[in-house]
RNA sequence: GGCGCGAUAGCAAAGCGGUUAUGCCGCGGCCUGCAAAGCCGUUUAGUCCGGUUCGACUCCGGAUCGCGCCUCCA
């Protein structure tokens, strides 16, 4: 049975589908104006494995993750560059694609971009304005009437009173109350538009993510994702625009994961504290990245460093290393011990970390017996999660391509060995020292002498 | 100022009202030409103050500290 914390609820829920065995599923993702940080990475990676563990469970799942191509940010990014809009965003389109198949990260099924949708948010717009949720100030913009939604403020618990009472709260002379948010932004020189009934201009950010959902999923679904900073105000506007439009609820279960960090730190482009996922590759392997990430409970912050990731990759060699030399094909056996125990941690709001636990004490189990069930089992239940996928000499010698070549290893394997049949030990380790001294650990067996970096 | 979250061993990170979390690191042993890996053993816990209880890291209250949202942000 599995429970999902509900940041509408605030607590944990046990999760019941609209239609049974079907799950709909809406993820905020990515503005497209420059490449992926970790803390992208971090809902890329929790939400994949949340959709990895739906279907795993026999649910049938559609995962929609949105695409924002048009905003204030993407348009001075193009200025600045002097490129075309289009030609920016697909630019970093590709480039988060490339990031996330590297973390291992499932396509959704369906990926909408936002410009893709302004008829549905004009028509949006239009029912909010007949009912009198909105309303066209002065200068053109329509704006939402935040007084007009009873409900507004229930998913991040704050109060319209204390909103407007807030001291950031800017003021902002054509809207009728200060916490009204734009659904239409009327045109500037040199801005893209459209064509729309209160003139040309272009769409307000929170409208396109209830105009995707209802359009790929409903009025009204299952599941909606995104990262903590989304809850307010982007989670809260999308609800008081579907729910004021559609009169009905809009999303039964609100997910948030929680902050990458970088010294107890939130990661944002804000602070300018943020590590590109790319940037970071180029140092560790994106299963490194991944098991990082998986590691902590995705509500829970996530700090970032050096040494953390130096740990992760520790902790995911011990895993590799178990399966070392060791050819199965992944096969999950429900009837064992070892899968109760990974459901109930999964099921359990998600436990990667107690889940982790137990594909540990199988690696433990297989060190001790060979045996080849638990090794189909490791590596089926780790499969789940989108780790363990490679052999183990694949994840063992990997490397950046400014590494050691591989031909020139095998020639120093082959040279201590020789000086090993000739009781040579000081030459051998000298070799091995070398090897080490460049990142190489040579480990000495009874089949011969196997390596890693 | 308003609202919310957290505080676990050297580091990271979970569960749990009484029984080994787990990983990395350290230490001892086995194994090894020596290592490495692995196995066995082992040292380090629960911010502070009260309360409930036969018993609390786990529940309740308070304090302290840290973090987040209230503005674009995953």
């Amino acid at each position: 049975m599995l429970k999902i914390y509900n940041t509408l609820a605030r607590e944990k829920q046990t999760f019941v589908p609209m239609v049974a065995g079907k799950v709909s599923m809406y993820v905020c993702g990515m503005t497209v104006y420059d490449f992926c940080h970790l803390g992208h990475a971090r809902v890329m990676v929790v939400f994949d494995m949340v959709s990895r563990w739906l279907r795993a469970s026999g649910l049938d799942v559609i995962y929609v993750r949105n695409i924002t191509d048009i905003d204030d940010k993407i348009i001075k990014r193009a200025r600045e560059n002097g490129e075309d809009i289009s030609v920016l965003t697909q630019r970093f389109i590709d480039a988060m694609d490339e990031d996330s198949a590297l973390l291992g990260v499932l396509r959704p099924d369906i990926e909408p971009r936002a410009t893709e949708h302004v008829l549905g948010m004009i028509e949006m717009i239009s029912t909010l304005i007949e009912k009198s949720h909105a309303y066209q100030a002065e200068n053109g913009d329509v704006f939402y009437a935040v007084n007009s939604f009873q409900n507004y403020g229930k998913l991040s618990g704050k109060s319209l009173e204390d909103l407007r009472a807030g001291e950031r709260v800017e003021v902002d002379t054509f809207k009728r109350d200060p916490m009204d948010f734009v659904l239409w932004k009327s045109v500037k020189p040199n801005e893209p538009s459209w064509d729309s009934p209160w003139g040309k201009g272009r769409p307000g950010w929170h409208i396109e993510c209830s105009v995707m959902g209802a359009c790929h999923l409903g009025k009204h679904f299952d599941i909606h994702g995104g990262g903590q900073d989304l809850q307010f105000p982007h989670h809260e506007n999308e609800i008081a625009q579907s729910e004021a439009a559609n009169d009905c609820t809009f999303v039964n279960y609100w997910m948030h994961n929680g902050f990458v960090r970088v010294d107890d730190e939130k990661m944002s482009k804000s602070l300018g504290n943020f590590f590109t996922i790319r940037e970071v590759l180029k140092k560790y392997d994106a299963e490194v990245v991944r098991f990082f990430i998986l590691r902590a409970h995705y509500r829970s912050p996530l700090n970032y460093s050096d040494k953390h990731l130096d740990d992760a990759k520790q902790a995911l060699s011990r895993l590799y290393t178990a399966l070392r030399g060791i050819d199965v094909v992944a096969k999950v056996d429900k009837s064992a011990a070892s899968y109760e125990a990974f459901k109930t941690a999964i099921d359990d709001d998600f436990n990667t970390p107690e889940a982790l636990a137990v594909l540990f004490d199988l690696a433990n189990t297989l060190n001790k017996s060979g045996d080849l069930a638990v090794a189909a089992q490791l590596k089926g239940l780790a499969n789940i999660l989108g780790l363990l996928a490679r052999s183990s000499e694949d994840f063992m010698q990997a490397g950046s391509s400014s590494s050691l070549d591989v031909a020139l290893i095998e020639a120093q394997i082959f040279a201590r060995s020789e000086a090993k049949k000739a009781k040579d030990f000081a030459e051998a380790d000298r070799i091995r020292k070398d090897l080490l001294d460049q990142g190489i650990i040579l480990e000495d067996n009874s089949q011969g002498t196997i390596w890693r970096r």
